[in-house]
DNA sequence: AATGAATGAGGCTTCATTCAT
DNA sequence: GATGAATGAAGCCTCATTCAT
């Protein structure tokens, strides 16, 4: 009764956590097997090199976080209530998330990642700039470069979880409201 | 004619450039030693191991980065002053230094950093969370969490730096303030 | 309607073509079956082990070439025509099937023949040189130890083969008798 | 006082005779090493790997026959002298090395073996195909393709030094000299 | 101090074989 | 009989580290 896809699941969510502990270079193959509770050798079934399963760590939580901002996002509200809706799914999830999201936002990829997850990459932040560039038209946003804007709002997004990951910061409903509108004044036009 | 630190100045420089590229488990030192052009044992007589090397690394450009900030601080001046110029200065220095800010800021250490590089980290947070209370008290900054603020204000700065070392915007001066001045708007309080 | 057979040629015949190119060693069971289009488990149902299909794969085409070689050999004929005979018959074998006759004269199979095959192999070696020391008797040929005049003939017939499938030579009616020409002159008596 | 070659020497012997005994892809790198006398990684300081290796092994003794064969040349002689000449020396040295003959002649290196490595094996054969050549001008060779000619004859020594390491033949001088006489006959003229 | 050959443990990957379906 | 996912031992190779020079 067992599905087939629960080695491949169990190989992923074991690549992910070692990953995150130990970077894409320091983990061991055999101890992702390890973890998994699979053969060393069934890895390699389903993935074809150790590349090749990171780039389908990131592929599945990449595509996940972009499906839910994308499905969160009220594309008739106006600006200021879709910011706070990307702002909330993205919080929602990198809480619910953790490795997952420290893996995506906070490993350097650049040695192995492959075009297809550069693409998804690029993509979310495309979605965002649009977003904002859009709002820019009604005069509710700052009249700067919107990327820079989308970019400053998404490092900041990201201090915070960090900073929440590592227990400078505990982040309930209030703080993470605080931060949203601080982040929302960063952005906003001075007389919004 | 050389003087005995050029080699160990060849080896930090040649581990930076390395670590920045792979990874700190992704690099070999024998190809540190190569790209810094000493033999692999050399690298052993000025550093007793792959770890104490890496947070070699890590400690200079730390230090260094954490220097010019205080060095740049106006003790004295305004906050939204003083906010101003760790922004600049910590600008001048990821321009100036785009591989160590890489390594520094965009790297996961925690396998490897030992206990007084963690402090040193810590150090420069805690100094920054310490500016944003003092100002605080003042009534310009908005009165939410002085650590969360300034998280956010690193992480967009963090975010900024990334996307201009990665293309997507170029930072000239005119945008370094533009960012600067979007990220005050984030943490100053509303009658700023 | 497909024979069962049919699965076991399709075995046999992708291990052939695999054992000549890459060698025993070098061949990996699973990419047979992938050549033979099959399953990997469906090589164990008719072969137990990797070692029992190459000599499966010898004995098949050992037993066919000897067969067609005894089969077209004239038993009643002059020497000086057996020898033609058997010439012509290995020829015509090994230009239809380079393949086999590659992986039988020019293989190295000490660390896999099992007896069965060690023996075959043997007995048209020593057909050979029974047919050469009953010649002999006649005086037609060399009063030389047959057995080296045998390995001579059998050497210089390989030779020219290997000459051809590397493109070094190409064998035709006429140079095929040239060479059988040369190779009786070698063993015949010098009066022949 | 141990000359810095010792290693690779050693290294050298232990594949050739590995090689010889399982063949290149049935040989593990490890078993080399041990037998060597060396560790595993430091096959990897001489040889940039396991094809690196073997061609290593395939040039120096290619290098060394075709040394012998072209130093006892008797450039000057009747080709019935050259002809003995060219025997000799190969059945003196592959008397004297059979593993080398025996991993150079017998071994199918088509899988692994560099252009260098062929352009080397070609030298050789078109050496003595020359020398066929030549002494056909002279009307003492049959005029047949010579190429086809010195092919027989490797062959035919080939086949006898097969036979005389498999034991089904004791080469003594006398044989020799008959089997030489032998594949004289066969490339001579009618009335040579 | 500097070198770089040597080491051998360990990493990524392959593959002969098994077994539940 | 046929399948192909799974296994885990073993293969090729890398690399942190040592040491004789």
């Amino acid at each position: 009764m067992t599905a087939p896809t629960d080695k491949v699941d169990a190989i992923l969510a074991a690549a992910l956590a070692l990953f995150v502990e130990r970077g894409y270079h320091g983990t061991a193959v055999p101890s992702i097997a390890e973890h998994a509770g699979v053969a060393a050798g069934t890895i390699y079934h389903h993935f074809a090199s150790k590349e090749e399963l990171v780039n389908a760590v990131f592929r599945r939580w990449k595509e996940r976080i972009a499906h839910e901002v994308h499905a969160g996002f009220p594309a008739s509200a106006p600006p200021r209530e879709q910011f706070r809706a990307i702002w909330n799914q993205m919080a929602q999830f990198a809480l619910a998330n953790r490795d997952a999201y420290t893996f995506l936002e906070f490993h350097h990829h650049a040695s192995y990642l492959d075009d297809a997850n550069k693409a998804l990459d690029a993509g979310l932040k495309q979605f965002a700039a649009m977003v904002v560039g859009r709002a820019q038209a009604s005069g509710i946003i700052k009249p700067v470069n919107p990327v820079l804007l989308m970019e400053l709002t998404f490092g900041a997004f990201n201090g915070m979880m960090r900073a929440h990951y590592e227990g400078r910061i505990v982040l309930d409903a209030a703080m993470l409201a605080d931060a949203e509108s601080a982040c929302w004044d960063a952005v906003a036009g001075r007389e919004a």
